[in-house]
DNA sequence: ATAATAGTGTCTATTAGACAGTATGTC
DNA sequence: GACATACTGTCTAATAGACACTATTAT
């Protein structure tokens, strides 16, 4: 037998799990659904599920987006833009034992939305929440209602933490930050934006300079808004440059 | 059905692909087999293979690379370092059709070496060569020896063409342009590598002042060498700092 | 001596960050 | 009025790039 010969090959399930981030209440969130079966029974995960047969990757990504989420896929291609939603490929998770019940190879995504009302709990999960990423990171940490929060089923708190980390550096050099805002949004929504993702406090001044200074970054729409409060600013949409020169840097690290 | 069940999962196969790149002769050069079967016989593609059934992806990669080019591989965790090799998961391709025969989802690696002797035939193919990736990429190009060169099997050139774009950027902000390198080397060595990955000319003097004024980037040797003729260079190895900071940005681009 | 590479010094234009100060809303 | 946010201007320290210059080898 060849080693390319497809015809002996040992069997694999492959799926797609996704890292959904968005920024609520000043804080970066990920959503997370409670299993209602074992194995991990009862403990939050990732949103996921198998590839079809006749399915590409991020094609599953993209149906697995839409039905955890709402958010419709527009663009098959990779990156995937979805109602104003990013999906791109994270990392792939291939360890024999990830999965007790059998050899399960997971292509994990990383989605990027803008704040949602709220998960719907329609799809094949129990129940979904958009939980703050310290949260689900933090094992010995604490929920919203008070309750021990238990790690995340299967490898999901690696995936969680590599996808937070790919979002975190990948702000400073493309403009993805803008897929956290709606489609208008202001120069102080995108600085709380980076605020939240890198969980520190920018010089609005400095920030307001950098951001409109940097071309291709933000496009005027004309309008002005007060939902801050304050002085009227200004409303922007995301301009057509993808990566961003120069870089917003985050402070130290 | 739960979707959660991988008791009725399709049928996969899980491969391994790798794109090993190394610096010769001043290019950029990347690691092709000649397939002995169909499909696409004759055709040059990526080395790669099956995923064992008690197979990491990362084992897998690494064996992948010792049977192609006999780098040992150390550390099982990622980054892997072989050698002297440095090796990385590269991203996850798994279009229906990539495969005519089946339902192939391929894990690619990246792999960066110093400049090796020769490849080792031994492995499963009929014969290996160090290509230059621009030979490989532009299939309307020209080989070494003047034959037309066809394009690379199955979806190879869009994953080279990937892990090339990924070194060319890595080496901006991380050490891994020394994976390039033997174990010691000098900073002139050193630059070459940066000017053939990015196919640019540098200004020896301000290179010199830069990798040697970035803290844990390089650690002097004590030795010297005039391999490269002129004045005797010091001799440095790869020190323990994995983030540069401040980074090596690549001209204009 | 000539040529090659190694390495240091210095100047300048640009930039990042600190922060004063002004503009324009809501309460 | 106080107070919030938006936005502009200016200063300074650090940096990137250009390039003069010196050092040490081989031929």
């Amino acid at each position: 037998m060849s080693p390319y010969d497809p015809s002996a090959f040992p069997p694999f399930a492959v799926t797609v799990d996704l890292v959904v981030l968005t920024v609520r209440r000043h804080a970066l969130c990920a959503l997370a659904v409670r299993r209602g079966e074992p194995p991990f029974q009862g403990r939050w995960a990732l949103p996921g599920g198998f590839v079809r047969a006749d399915e590409d990757l991020s094609g599953a990504a993209a149906r697995e987006l839409v039905e955890e989420t709402g958010l419709c896929a527009h663009d098959p291609d990779s990156p995937v833009q979805a109602n104003g939603a990013h999906l791109e490929q994270l990392a792939t998770y291939g360890d024999p034992k990830r999965d007790p019940r059998m050899r399960v190879v997971s292509v994990a995504h990383l989605a990027l939305a803008p704040d949602l009302p709220a998960p719907r709990p329609g799809g094949d999960a129990h129940s979904a929440r958009w939980a703050p990423v310290e949260a689900l990171l933090h094992q010995g940490g604490y929920g919203r209602e008070g309750e021990q929060a238990a790690p995340l089923a299967f490898d999901h708190a690696q995936i969680l933490s590599d996808g937070v980390e790919r979002a975190r550096s990948k702000i400073e050099y493309s403009s993805l930050a803008t897929a956290f805002c709606p489609p208008e949004f202001t120069v102080g929504e995108l600085r709380r934006v980076y605020e939240a993702v890198w969980a520190v406090a920018l010089d609005p001044r400095n920030f307001h300079r950098k951001v409109t200074g940097t071309p291709g970054f933000l496009v005027p729409t004309g309008g002005t808004t007060t939902r801050q409060g304050g002085r009227p600013a200004q409303l922007f949409r995301a301009g057509g440059a993808t990566l961003l020169n120069p870089p917003m840097l985050r402070p130290d690290a």
